[in-house]
DNA sequence: GCCTTGACGCGGA
DNA sequence: CTCCGCGCCAAGG
């Protein structure tokens, strides 16, 4: 002040989030609003708020991730996330996100099993905000 | 104030 | 289908 008289926003808004940072909360906002049923890939999200990328989404998620639906966020490629699949595969199953199952695709195929979760199907779950 | 790490995305081989 | 590399932006040390 004074000097610079930046356009800070009015410190309002610093306690309506609590402590996380501007960007984290957006994300999470956005988040939190994606309909059960429906996916969004972190590039799509980064893209809805027309900032930052789809590694910043991630990050925020991997963060605070435990206090939204993280698993109604995926990558681009449809696969769950490395360590939650189980997590995230029983809440599309709940939900009834439209799944594509790896398996019956071909005659014989049981190897990599534990990678053989089955994917979203982006192309039916994927949310485009409205 | 610089450097490193990331729940990523995409094109090419 | 899988594997490799580069790019991008933000937060933490």
């Amino acid at each position: 002040m004074g000097k610079n008289a930046p356009v800070t926003e009015n410190s309002a808004d610093q306690r309506a989030t609590g402590e996380l940072p501007p960007f984290a909360e957006l994300v999470l906002d956005v988040v939190d609003r994606i309909p059960a049923g429906r996916v969004m890939t972190y590039g799509d999200v980064a893209e809805y708020l027309e900032q930052g990328g789809p590694r910043q989404v991630g990050r925020v998620l991997a963060l605070y991730g435990s206090a939204v639906a993280w698993w109604r966020v995926i990558r681009a490629d449809g696969a769950l996330l490395p360590g939650h699949e189980q997590r995230a595969l029983a809440a599309y199953r709940a939900e009834g996100t439209p799944l594509r199952s790896t398996a019956g695709r071909g005659p014989v195929r049981g190897s990599q099993a534990a990678e053989d979760l089955p994917r979203v199907d982006l192309r039916r779950a994927r949310w485009d905000g409205r």
